[in-house]
RNA sequence: GGCGGUAUCGUCUAGGGGACUAGGACGCGGCCCUCUCAAGGCUGUAACACGGGUUCGAAUCCCGUUACCGCUACCA
């Protein structure tokens, strides 16, 4: 979520500003990334609607040119080689540290002689390439934080090539937003502390420093960082969970942005784009919200077109065998009706499918039978009552619905003790959308079976 | 440990010296609407981390403390 979140922002302000948004896959640790992570992280993307513009880098195809701005370095004296192997760096660190003291890599490589250098290199030594970190202080304009500078003497002399003269990190990120001259880097604020060797690096590089935003964390209801411990926590979990992209992506945006002032929290991506501005980035972590995410989901669920949200609930609807494709065409427009008056009571495009199999067949519920037909006696003759007014009107659900209430009164019935086991023969549910438009839906004779089918079966009760 | 970052209702936030008896949204409670469930309307609950300054005046500026987070790798 929170790359998404990343992603997200560095899109709107792209598109906001009218810009190119570039995707670069950062896989110089070749034990980290797997193939089907990235293509995960394409297909989020995708559902959120964020398209990126030019084809997507590789920062393992870029790999020699990441050699050779060490070389470069190399030759302009900005870098050294160093010889020291990571078990003596190992033990130098621990040692310093059981003294109480912090490590800090003393240099000792840079003292050494250049010819001392060409010989060790000319036998083969294995070494890597060390930044030298200069003296003074290494800061920048952070478009969220504003004005953050580092004492250079705080920072150690970093390797910028391995022994196996592949690239780190740092170095890799700065030669390739180089070389794609990258304007504005947006991230986690997990990266402030790269950022002056990163600022380093672009300096003895002889490149311009770009924009940085460093974007506050998103955490966990327990305010710790999101991690699989809290549940959904890719893109897909919670398109999975019914979750509209359109409704994650507004919820995302309002999580470390706000528009400032008095504003309308529910937004189309459009307005979202409208409105987004550097300025109001926001410095504080904020917490994933559930609650708060789902009821933005039903708010979008209520105003999206309906032709949009159909084709969702039918893909569920099929791929859960909830319904069949001749059961839907049967319904007809009816179909659009019911998701029309269903909408504003779910929150999840699953919820709103689950609902849909009312209108298409009924099954009685043991504990709605009980709750809703508690005297077996009375409610056989509700529902009977409900039958004959319903064969020997003509089919009108609101004057139905008037005459059932009118009958309720002479027969100084509340209303909804009527209406409450009607509601239950018709959708085998304690709970619907209004008798009416129930069987609006429903149509004539189904309406009339249902209450038939209702009849025998109480009929069975009583016996 | 060192360095860096952050700190307003439970949560997301408005606020950028007086307009603050601190506003909105989610959640939670109540009321209205109502055949049920929602939606909607109204309403209640609830916060400036702490301590010092600066100032006539501080949620807003400065310093310190505390808490949390990050970096301190031949990880990204």
């Amino acid at each position: 979520m929170g790359g998404a979140r990343t992603a997200l922002f560095n899109w709107l302000f792209a598109r906001r500003y009218e810009g190119q948004f570039l995707l670069r896959v950062e896989d110089t640790d070749k034990a980290r990334g797997t193939e089907e992570s990235t293509r995960a992280i394409f297909e989020g993307m995708r559902w959120l609607g964020l398209d990126w513009d030019e084809e997507v880098v590789h920062q393992g195809d870029n790999v020699a040119r990441h050699r050779a701005d060490a070389e470069r370095m190399l030759a302009n004296g900005h870098a050294y080689r160093c010889f020291c192997t990571a078990a003596e760096l190992d033990e130098r660190r621990k040692a310093a540290e059981a003294g109480g003291g912090a490590f800090k890599y003393d240099r000792r490589c840079d003292r050494l002689d250049p010819t001392e250098v060409q010989q060790r290199l000319a036998v083969g030594a294995p070494s890597v390439v060390r930044f030298r970190v200069p003296e003074g202080t290494t800061g920048w304009t952070d478009l969220v934080h504003g004005e953050i500078s580092f004492p250079n003497k705080d920072i150690e002399d970093f390797v910028v090539l391995r022994t196996d003269a592949t690239p780190i990190y740092n170095l890799a990120v700065v030669s390739d937003d180089i070389a794609m001259r990258i304007t504005v880097v947006m991230r986690g604020d997990d990266h402030i502390s790269n950022t002056p060797k990163q600022v380093m690096l672009y300096r003895a590089l002889g490149a311009e420093l770009p924009q940085f935003a460093h974007l506050p964390m998103i955490l966990g209801a327990d305010g710790k960082k999101l991690s699989k411990r809290h549940g959904a926590t890719a893109v897909a979990d919670w398109q999975h969970e019914g979750i509209l992209p359109q409704a994650m992506v507004n919820f995302l945006a309002l999580l470390g942005w706000s528009p400032g002032g008095d504003f309308a929290e529910v937004m189309t991506l459009d307005e979202l784009i409208a409105k987004f501005n550097a300025d109001g980035l926001l410095k504080k972590a904020s917490i994933f919200d559930v609650k708060k995410l789902e009821w933005m989901n039903g708010q979008h669920l209520a105003r999206m077109p309906i032709e949009r949200l159909e084709p969702l609930v039918t893909a569920i609807l099929l791929q859960e065998g909830l319904a069949t494709v001749p059961e839907l065409a049967a319904l007809d427009d009816r179909y659009r009706r019911a998701l029309e008056i269903l909408r504003t009571r779910v929150r999840s495009v699953t919820d709103l499918a689950m609902q849909v199999p009312t209108y298409l067949r009924v099954s009685y519920d043991e504990s709605a039978v009980t709750k809703a037909w508690s005297t077996v006696a009375d409610a056989i003759h509700v529902v009977d009552l409900a039958h004959e007014t319903v064969s020997a009107a003509s089919w009108d659900p609101q004057a139905i619905e008037h005459s059932l209430r009118a009958v309720a009164e002479a027969q100084g019935l509340a209303v909804g003790r009527v209406l409450g086991p009607i509601r239950m023969a018709l959708t085998g549910s304690v709970s619907s959308p209004s008798i009416s438009e129930v069987m609006q839906i429903l149509g004539r004779d189904e309406s009339l079976s249902r209450l038939g089918q209702a009849k025998s079966f109480l009929a069975g009760r009583r016996a």
